[in-house]
RNA sequence: GGAGAGAUGGCCGAGUUGGUCGAAGGCGCUCGCCUGCUAAGCGAGUGUACGCUCAAAAGGCGUACCGAGGGUUCGAAUCCCUCUCUCUCCGCCA
């Protein structure tokens, strides 16, 4: 969310930026709401201090042992009626900037580049080479399938479209994976490892973002207002909403293993084979809290802390910046990090690195007090994938498989899967 | 699910015949003094948000906030109702 204030004494700059995202906001009307509301606000604040000074006045004349006039009582009776109406007045005026302000996406970091879409994204940088095969790679469902190691018909029987059954060395495979990645954040990264609820309540949800705008990608829990969570990022930026934090204790470091679960509402027929878009998936996030100062130094490590997941995996990929065009709503910069799936011939999106500035902190109030001057500012919330763990299995499938359909197990996962060397 | 207790500032904790209560006291923190250093001690200070004022900062003024929402009242941390959460006991359960 952005300050009220920020946006009325920076109309041109908002607009500007807003526009670049390619997103049309009546700022106008925005801004006749707020000054309505300061006018009321003056007005019932004025009555306020009336009745409060009158009603002091009481209070020492009782003290004093004098009679009060009756008239008073009823004089301020009135006043305080009032001040009612006003405040239901007020408090409707400011529900609807808060509904305004919850709706406007997060501002563009003056880095990032001008775009329209996802194919304006340049890219920043490329690591490693495709490997090369003396036969026609296949997709990674066929690979699954012919191994059993992924079931989607029987995904599709228990439950229903876009779910899949991992079955013994692709069940495994997922499991050494999600251990590999944490480890490998939590002791070379220096995260601290999380493991929240899957679940989160409407206020959570409000604070990262994914409310009130996008409930109908969200799977709701019925008879509560509670929703499973789409990715770790939710809980566990949440941990810190309504807290105060030291700026000592900063950089907070998260790393949490979740399953996520999305609706995927409007994809419909997008990559419909294979373990690409599902329903439920797991990930390993990263999540930080810093100062202002230092956000965007820490949003090149934590790309880089994901970037390293697939290093030591062996698999090529590429990074992009996103345009202005196809930036997150919550987001302020954007890196994407995309594996090359020889299996489909295209590079294939793993990651998403975020830097949100204070738009989650502001939503969530998540503060932090300065060393310096004891003042409270918001801190900054970053985020990424380190990895999709789904589309990791997916591209390690595509990227070692062998003639025979066989597929070789990286080095780094084999002390996680009892030494095995090859998944036939 | 049944019965009871509770929720106050960064933290702990006082505050029910409703009235100068933003709220005692302590811890923590900041500054100063003292001390060879540290600790201890002494003194002073120390909430947040919003609005107005101010060129700006500082400052000043005002309003709100004692889990959340509503009610009673001239006036609510204090009384009433609803909800949420925490704790204790009982039941059920991995």
């Amino acid at each position: 969310m952005l300050d009220a204030k920020f946006i009325r004494e920076n109309v041109d700059l908002v607009k500007q930026k807003l526009d670049a995202r390619g997103v049309t906001f009546d700022l106008e009307q925005f801004l006749a709401l707020e000054k309505q509301r300061r006018e009321m606000l003056k007005e019932t604040e004025k009555l306020r201090a009336e009745r409060n000074q009158a009603s002091d006045n009481i209070a020492r004349m009782k003290k004093e042992k004098k009679d009060v006039p009756p008239e008073v009582f009823a004089a301020l009776k009135e006043t305080s009626q009032r001040i009612k109406v006003l405040e239901e007045d007020l408090k409707s005026v400011e529900s609807r900037i808060n509904d305004c302000l919850l709706m406007i996406p997060n501002l563009p970091h003056e880095s990032v580049p001008a775009g329209h879409g996802s194919d304006d994204n340049p890219e920043t940088r490329r690591w490693g080479t495709p490997p090369v095969f003396s036969f026609q790679p296949k997709p990674h469902w066929e690979l699954g399938t012919q191994l059993q190691i992924l079931d989607f018909d029987r995904g599709a029987k228990i439950t229903g479209a876009r779910f899949t059954l991992y079955r013994g060395a692709g069940a495994l495979l997922e499991r050494s994976l999600i251990n590999f990645m944490l480890d490998l954040h939590t002791n070379q990264h220096s995260y601290t490892e999380i493991l929240p609820p899957f679940m989160v309540n409407r206020q959570t949800m409000t604070g990262t973002g994914q409310l009130p705008k996008f409930e109908e990608d969200l799977f709701k829990i019925e008879g509560m207002d509670y929703f499973l969570i789409p990715t770790a990022e939710v809980p566990v930026t949440n941990i810190h909403q309504n807290e105060i934090l030291d700026e000592a204790e900063l950089p907070l470091c998260y790393a949490a293993y979740t399953p996520c679960f999305r609706k995927e509402a409007g994809s419909y027929g997008q990559d419909t084979r294979g373990l690409i878009r599902q329903h439920q998936f797991n990930k390993v996030e990263l999540v930080k809290f810093t100062t202002p100062e230092t956000s965007y130094d820490e949003l090149e490590s934590l790309l880089r802390n994901a970037e390293e997941v697939l290093k030591r995996l062996g698999l090529h990929y590429r990074v992009v910046t996103l345009c202005t065009g196809d930036l997150g709503f919550s987001s302020a910069k954007t890196y994407d990090i995309e594996v090359w799936l020889p299996g489909q011939g295209l590079f294939r999106e793993i990651s998403s690195c975020s830097n949100f500035e204070d738009f989650q902190a502001r939503r969530a109030s998540i503060r932090y007090r300065k060393s310096e001057n004891k003042k409270i500012e918001f801190v900054h919330t970053l985020n990424g994938s380190g990895l999709a763990v789904g589309r990791t299995l997916v591209a390690i499938l595509e990227n070692y498989q062998q003639e025979d359909g066989t597929i070789i197990v990286p080095e780094a996962l084999r002390p996680y899967m009892g030494g095995l060397e090859k998944i036939r």
